[in-house]
DNA sequence: ACAACTGTATCATACATATAATACAGTTAG
DNA sequence: CTAACTGTATTATATGTATGATACAGTTGT
C-alpha cells in the first residue's frame, strides 16, 4: 500500500493538484509502482483530514489521465508502462527547473548564484 | 514608471498573487525602487487584459504590507528600506529554493542531479 | 475652474474549490 | 451468505477568485 506519510499540506495550491503532484512524484521516484494499491478514497480522506470528494476528484484525474485504474467495488490500483513514467519524469522535472529559472532570473540573479542558493538550502 | 512587459500569466495561480509576485521580485532585483509610481489600478487592468477590482486586490495587500502608498486621488507609489528589502529578499528565495528542493527530494533526485538540471535548462 | 485622471466602494454574477450528508451498486473477506 | 468494505453519484452550502457595471471622493495638469 503507498504511504503517504511525508505528505505535506501547501498552502495556496488546491488540495486535488497537491495530491495529483504528490503520486505522480512517487511514481517517479519509484515508490509508487505499477499495480501497486491506493488508499481508498475514505480512507485517504481520513488520513488527510480531507473531504472524500477532494480525494475523489485527484483519483478521477488521475484516472482521466492513464494513470490508475478504477472500479466500483474494486481497490483503485496505478497503471504504469515505461514511456509514460518517462513522460512524466520530464513533464515534471522541465516544469520545477523553469519555474525556479523564471523567478530567479526575474529576480536578477545569474546561474551561478541560482545554484550556490539550491547548493547552500539543499540540508 | 514601473514596466510590466515582462509579465507572463500562470495557469492554476490566482491573478491577484502573480501580480504581488511580480513586484515583489521587481522589488528585489532593483528594477522597481522607492518612490517609483505605479501603474493605475485601470492603466494595469487594460494593459493586462485584468478586471480592475483584481488589480486593486492586489495593490491593497501590497499596501497593508506596507510596501506601497496609496490615498484617494493620487497616484501609489513604491516604499521601501533597506530593512525591507533585505526580508523580502530573503523570503522570496528561501521559499522558491525549497520549494524546488522538496519537489527535487520527493522525485528522488540527488542534490548533484537537481543542480545539472537547473545548470542544462538556464538558458 | 475644469476636465481628466487618481483611489475607493458597492452590488451582482459566475466559476472553482472544499466541505457535508446521503444513497446506491459492486467487491471481497470471514 | 453477509458484513464490511470498495467506487460512484447527487444535493446543498460556504468560501475564494474574477469579472462587470457603476458611483463617488480626492488629485493634478492645463
Amino acid at each position: 500500500m503507498i504511504s503517504f506519510d511525508s505528505f505535506l499540506m501547501e498552502a495556496g495550491i488546491p488540495i486535488y493538484l497537491q495530491i495529483i503532484l504528490f503520486i505522480k512524484r512517487g511514481m517517479i521516484s519509484g515508490q509508487i509502482r505499477s499495480g501497486d494499491e491506493l488508499p481508498s478514497r475514505r480512507t485517504l480522506s481520513a488520513l488527510l483530514g480531507v473531504n472524500p470528494n477532494t480525494i475523489q476528484k485527484a483519483y478521477r484525474m488521475l484516472e482521466e489521465e492513464g494513470l490508475l485504474s478504477s472500479h466500483t467495488g474494486a481497490k483503485s490500483f496505478v497503471v504504469l508502462d515505461e514511456a509514460t513514467l518517462a513522460r512524466l519524469r520530464s513533464e515534471l522535472l522541465k516544469n520545477d527547473a523553469q519555474t525556479l529559472i523564471d523567478a530567479m532570473k526575474q529576480m536578477g540573479l545569474s546561474k551561478d548564484e541560482a545554484l550556490a542558493l539550491i547548493e547552500n538550502h539543499w540540508n
